[in-house]
DNA sequence: CTGTTAGCGCCTTCAG
DNA sequence: CTGAAGGCGCTAACAG
């Protein structure tokens, strides 16, 4: 690989002159500026990355952290994560956190040295996690997926507790007073927000809240299926169901159907993600969208923006829009 | 931020110990080595990675490259990507290659300069530009999802074609013959490998290639949708179908299930990639699986080994394997 | 076992 | 408008 200064010698200029040229900085003669282009050419000449952030001390390349790679949202998230970050002409580092608090510290703390700024969207950290990276970190972050502000980063949230609710309060004005309920992992301040946002709608609407009628899932299709069976097995009544994302709620669609119960006639369902498949389940589902890309957008580029001057923490809070299909119709035993 | 100076100051060694202590080669007393342990920890101090990848003209990363985030496998694949390469110590950079053979070209020379080797997982590049890229990165380069062998580059392969044979032959083998297919974009040699599978199953069964059989499908569930419809609405006359891939299949079964006609009662269908949902749909979905999880994990390794020593070009050729469910039955006007 | 001395390739004042 | 020189932080011979 040729160095600037090989391109030096070819073009009998200086490294400063050359530097200029590459960088487009700096006053050089129109005639000058062209010999080094062409030396450049003929060389193949490509800048060194890594000399070039030794020397400027910026990556040009931003951290990205997922709790799992394999998570429901990581296509449309990375997929907008790339566009934003290629659009201001850099580089996307990600990595993936493993669903682990403190795997995923380790993980931020190693990309740290080869980024610009981190964008952290993860479920399982705690406050005291984001706090201490906040404070250890030497580049700015930005999390996604917090509930509240925090004092020492930028966040980018999703109202996860009035995604539920607005679930249960259309299902309610549908006539539904049975409502079960497929939770996702509890262990988090999502899925603790999500049902905070059950019990909180019924209670709104004067209804108690029936543990009977609850069941733990953990977002994958087979929990979906087996939550719903369990409930199912144990003979619980309801008329419908608030599943805590799409792929849960299309594992219950099988359980349902395996029984011979069919969706909606005889049970309503509602699910969280807009995912693709929604529109081609039978029946459709009805759904909450997120807005994850405009989130995302947000994110990569208030990071981006950080890295060339600091602002001071901020809290954006994106809500949820109800998707109505054919899986929740009103309730049969309406009276 | 301190640097390697501040621990040799506060540790009262040379620059050269410190660097002995940091990478754990060459010979330093038990005692020094402690207190340089104990000096670069009061200091919190942490190497500069850019720095050390100046100076030894690694970086410690992997490129890795794909087609467009939001495809099929692609949790998958990065979750598998990631794991192998922290099992190595190393980090993964990720680019989108925006399903354009010039972009992806232009993304994979940007982050040449990043990365110590880089692994290639697409479906849009011709051979020309593999071997372009193969002749000009200055790093070892795998390619997944080629065809063939290449004299160039490392390739770690499926077996395209043989998939849709073992699809075609297995409904054949079930007395299928009217066998309708849903292709995915044919501009790109995985989609015509998996055509030429199709053609060459039926051939090697002595049945005609019917082409108004063919709907052009995308990959996408949407598409599987419109293709089926498509075939319906012009009354081409079926009792099973392939589709390229299990999404084009799940929109497949809705557009049937619309028009009243039952899976598998009155049409067969079999996809590719065994998806999640596909035990969850209705009529669950036999298919054929690949791979995916094996084959990243090979190629990540392969690019990890080639770091260190170059080795001929390799070609690696992985097959599918049918998973049977509910989707596919015996055909009903067998005689 | 440890220190000295060059770089790695580029950017960036500061002179001219 | 251009060149010289120092430095980014670390590694790696080479001496001692």
């Amino acid at each position: 690989m040729s160095t600037i200064v090989d391109v030096c010698k070819l073009a009998g200029v200086s490294k400063a002159t050359v530097s200029r040229v590459i960088n487009g900085n700096g006053p050089v003669k129109e005639s000058t500026r062209h010999t080094v282009y062409s030396a450049m050419e003929q060389l193949g000449y490509r800048p060194n990355t890594v000399a070039r952030a030794l020397a400027t001390n910026e990556t040009s390349t931003l951290g990205f952290v997922v709790s799992d790679f394999n998570g429901i949202h990581f296509g449309l998230l990375l997929k907008q994560a790339s566009a934003s970050t290629e659009a201001a002409n850099k580089q996307l580092l990600v990595t993936d956190g493993h669903n682990d608090p403190d795997k995923e510290y380790e993980a931020i703390r190693k990309i740290e040295g080869s980024c610009d700024a981190i964008v952290l969207y993860s479920r399982t950290p705690t406050d005291a996690h984001i706090n201490q990276l906040a404070k250890q970190l030497t580049v700015p972050l930005v999390v996604m997926n917090r509930l509240a502000p925090n004092p020492l980063c930028h966040v980018i949230a999703f109202d996860q507790q009035g995604a539920v609710e607005m679930m249960v309060d259309y299902l309610v004005s549908c006539g539904h007073s049975k409502i079960a309920c497929i939770t996702g992992t509890l262990n988090n301040p999502t899925g603790q927000a999500r049902l905070a946002g059950y019990k909180n709608s019924l209670l709104a609407h004067g209804m108690a809240f029936d543990q009977e009628l609850v069941v733990y899932g953990e977002y994958f299709i087979e929990s979906g299926y087996r939550a719903c069976k369990e409930l199912i097995d144990k003979g619980v009544d309801f008329t419908a169901m608030v599943a805590f994302n799409d792929h849960m709620a299309f594992g219950a669609l099988k359980a349902l159907s395996e029984v011979g119960i069919s969706v909606p006639e005889q049970v309503s369902i509602i699910g969280i993600d807009d995912d693709p498949t929604s529109s081609f389940s039978s029946p459709t589902l009805t759904t909450v969208e997120l807005p994850i890309e405009k989130m995302t957008k947000h994110a990569i580029e208030l990071a981006l923006a950080l890295t060339k001057d600091k602002k001071t923490p901020s809290f954006h809070l994106y809500t949820g829009r109800l998707i109505k299909r054919e899986s929740v119709i009103p309730c049969a035993d309406d009276i």
